[in-house]
DNA sequence: TGTGAGTGTTCATTATATGTAACATTAAAC
DNA sequence: GTTTAATGTTACATATAATGAACACTCACA
């Protein structure tokens, strides 16, 4: 990760100068220039101060991609979708080529009985889907909710949660968690 | 945004002890004490360093919510779901009494020729989304598609985008987009 | 051909963060 | 009670970053 180049093309993207950034942002330009150049490393609270000026968060910061954004696909057809199997639970992931994702955003079908297990899952991040098709057991926490399709859900995915098929017919279902987990 | 705490936090959430996490990442355990008490910023460079031991990036460290997970609500009755109305473009919004949402997870109908019009939107994150019914065109960048049911996109919102129903029937489509801009 | 306002860089000084090694406190083991 | 190993905190020396004032350079304009 080089800090200084993407503060410098963050700089440039907003049409600033060292000098002007630094009035702004209540730094001297030199401290600018030494962390463009890579010749410090900037303290937590004086990247802050930098960014200030823009302004621009410690998260954008980080996250956002200077890189150029390389030509990735943007569509994927019905049929061209990999499947995947967790157990019997199928998933197709859309953009699983791509780079770097944001997010996992998926196309799922649970058979009927499927179940991502007693052992509750329990990771990072935030989910939420819709169902499309069928009938789904979604447990989070210790609440049991059970939804048929249109109904949909959106929790934190530290909260234990489980999925299972209670019903009778397979069940459609059309996620999304981030960060992208697969 | 309370540097010290969070690190402590995040810490504690691994069970590590200040000397255990400085061996992993290779800091000493005073360097911890003190930036967990705030006594000093630490340098990128050093924070980054200390996080490695945990594992965890500088994103996940400055988005991670560490506050008490509120008691959100989980699920969304079909029949609850708020519509909201973009032009002729209608959109329900999962979650959208949430507090905070990384995500915007919707339900999105486009009528027979609705159209994000001529205007390209263009704005910061990620999008993905499935069609389930009826015909879209997506147009990104200078590329034109047409998707099906089944079909699906995942792209770069800040690429120019826009999306059109050049069908005979209404589109439904589930889409998500990260940061959550509704 | 200056001249002036802009650009980014560099140097010496000052301020701050980090490493080393000590300290005090707690909890478990004997 | 005493020991032992763990915890977090602190003091001082060293390393590093930030400041303020110079410097060299480019470009527009007279």
């Amino acid at each position: 990760m080089d800090v200084g180049a993407r503060l410098k093309a963050v700089r440039k993207m907003h049409g600033l100068s060292q000098r002007e950034l630094a009035k702004r942002a209540g730094v001297t330009n030199s401290t600018i220039s030494m962390i463009e150049k890579n010749s410090v490393s900037p303290s937590v609270s004086s990247l802050k101060k930098t960014l200030s000026g823009i302004p621009m968060s410690l998260v954008e910061f980080f996250s956002t991609d200077i890189d150029v954004i390389a030509k990735e696909p943007v569509i994927y057809r019905a049929e061209e979708l990999l499947e995947m199997n967790a157990g019997d639970i199928s998933m197709k992931i859309i953009g699983k080529n791509r780079s770097n994702r944001a997010m996992s955003f998926m196309d799922e079908v649970y058979p009927v009985g499927s179940d991502t297990g007693e052992e509750m899952l329990s990771h990072e991040g935030e989910e939420a889907g819709m169902v499309v098709a069928g009938v789904l057991e979604l447990t989070v926490g210790h609440e049991v909710y059970h939804l048929s399709p249109g109904d949909s859900y959106y929790f934190e995915s530290s909260r234990p949660h489980r999925f299972r098929n209670t019903g009778e017919e397979d069940c459609r279902l059309i996620s999304c968690t981030t960060p992208a987990n697969f």
